[in-house]
DNA sequence: GGTTAGCACTCTACGAACGAGAGTGCTAAC
DNA sequence: GTTAGCACTCTCGTTCGTAGAGTGCTAACC
């Protein structure tokens, strides 16, 4: 038995059909639908057929089909047409970013809350890859008698800043003058070129040594742990309005995850390096989302720097709108974070 | 007819089996509790009594009775013991703090994840206000063309980072000599005595008069707006596992509310000043928050700075246990945010 | 007079029984 | 190959009845 171009045509119709209403779909539902001129009977033989064929399952005997995850699986590579974003969806992300300033957490930030705003899902977005990104400026700024605060400016604008320990007490004009040396010394390297640098820096400059040995702390250990905790979750109570999540244990499993980063964070950093990945259902690792579906998306800044997101939402989510306006914003934050330094 | 001894110490039972329990106290239940020597009818008629007086409600005719927020108002004004928190506690308390740097965001996040960890509630960790903080610092990082990143370091730590547009193209030695010239003439100066000291400012150095003006900007507006943003929730989900939370609407409901920081900031805000508030149920004006208690504690920074926090959960909460972690609590945020710049 | 045993009464929670409705699967006719 | 017809199945919401917990009242007791 194939899936011939009938089948297909009533298998989209059953997973449109479910993705608006979550109901098991029924043959009449289906027969009704304009373009479509088969009769109920007919159509359940034709689901008969997808159900052995493993694309349909039946809640129970005598309910209407649902969508297997190997339907949407079908789906989202076959069936579905992702259209450009839609003027209004364009206007309401960029509406959003108005206001923003070019901080990388703030984009961050407001790119989740737009994400999860516009889909009603869960939105997930990380911090781009620092590994990658091109230093621009150091600079310790004096914070308390043993205690400065580092700030990075790279090409794709600052990252989270830090507090080091300055071992020695040195006067804001010294430490100045430091940052100067330091800013010299890195400017356009990448995160990753730096400890191999700093080994020549260390031997003109014996003095600091305790310093610099903190800065290069602050920069590899700090930074890349924090990497995973720089991750922004939006709307996470939007999913409690769907259906599926009218189970009260279900809901709290599932928003415990999503407290936790540890989990989540790699969900996200397996996707690395393709734009787009679609995992439905079980194809997530964590059993807590077994009934979820995540796509996500890398967006670019600058060159060669890549960063995360994602949106969660039930399997039968829109993937068509979701993939469109994940796309767009990808596009919105390469702008906001690489262009922030040359206006 | 009057609160006897009698009639007080029934009440007193019946709240805190309450508390434990979440169910109706039936009469047979308080007379098996050690220390009570009379039968199930006594209580019975005394319960009655005190139902009339408005102490208990009975959710049908049958049920046993609960207390009402008139109870718990009694029950924290006049029986409650607040206990020096518990050596276990204090150690999980500074546990966490441990790894903490200085930064008020951060201390400001840990704080509200260890109360809400302590207390299975959840917590609100308001910043410390800022008018009153004494300036040691200003520095203005140059971060694009013309863009620089402000940083405010103050007796209390380092306040939040603002990006400001900078007019003039200026060199990154030129904005550290306006940075010292900043900090000279702020310096020991509180955020809300900056505008008059700023017309004195702007007298003498007419050259920068744009780029004080983004400073004099994003120090009043920018920071201030901030404030009701810098609030940070602990344990959101902590309150789902509450039978009070079973009905999915009102877990929604107040889920919702716990996302809008418009909303929680004024009940943190209104407690300003007084050491300790605790709010039952009604008291609170958010209607979604009316089967809720919020307490709220006051922590000092330095010598006349304040912050807010406090901790949401059912009316039945375990007040004695919160009160004291709260009272904790705000000492180590004081010696953290305080300590910090003298070491 | 305060206290208590006894008992009828009330209300909820829970489970069984039942009918309505939706949908299927099969058969036979078109 | 398609479809009408029909018996069958399963869920959902409702109703009904019962068990259990708890009250309120009365009358007896100390």
């Amino acid at each position: 038995m194939r899936l011939d171009e009938r089948k297909f045509m009533i298998l989209r119709a059953i997973i449109d059909d479910y993705i608006m209403t979550a109901v098991p779909v029924g043959s009449r539902t289906i027969s009704r639908k304009a373009g479509v001129s088969f009769s109920p009977a007919t159509i359940r033989n034709e689901m008969s057929d997808l159900e052995e064929l493993g694309y349909l399952d039946q809640p129970h005997t005598s309910a209407g089909r649902v969508p297997s995850a190997k339907a949407y699986r079908l789906y989202v590579d076959h069936l579905l047409k992702v259209n450009e974003v839609s003027p209004e969806d364009a206007k309401r992300i960029t509406d959003h970013f108005n206001a923003r300033a070019g901080q990388v957490e703030e984009v961050i930030r407001g790119a989740a809350q737009t994400l999860s705003d516009m889909t009603r899902y869960t939105a997930l977005v990380a911090a781009p890859q620092m590994y990658t990104m091109r230093i621009e400026r150091v600079q310790l700024v004096k914070v308390g008698a043993q205690t400065a605060l580092m700030i990075v400016v790279t090409n794709a604008g600052i990252i989270k800043d830090a507090v080091i320990r300055v071992p020695e007490a040195l006067e804001s004009d010294h430490l100045y003058t430091i940052s100067q040396m330091l800013t010299e010394q890195l400017h356009d390297l990448t995160l990753s070129q730096i400890r191999q640098r700093f080994a020549e820096v260390f031997r003109d400059m014996r003095e600091h040594r305790r310093l610099f040995a903190s800065v290069l702390d602050a920069l590899e250990n700090r930074m890349e742990k924090a990497e995973s905790q720089n991750m922004v979750v939006g709307g996470t109570t939007n999913l409690l309005s769907y259906p599926e999540y009218s189970d009260l244990a279900k809901a709290r499993n599932f928003l415990a995850v999503l407290e936790s980063k540890e989990k989540l964070y790699p969900l996200l950093k397996q996707a690395g390096g393709v734009e787009f990945t679609i995992r439905i259902g079980p194809e997530n690792r964590l059993p807590e989302l077994s009934e979820c579906s995540l796509i996500t998306a890398t967006y670019r800044v600058g060159e060669n720097t890549t960063g995360t997101m994602g949106v969660i939402g039930p399997t039968r989510m829109n993937y068509g709108r979701v993939l469109s306006v994940l796309s767009f914003m990808g596009r919105m934050i390469s702008d906001l974070l690489s262009g922030e330094n040359s206006d």
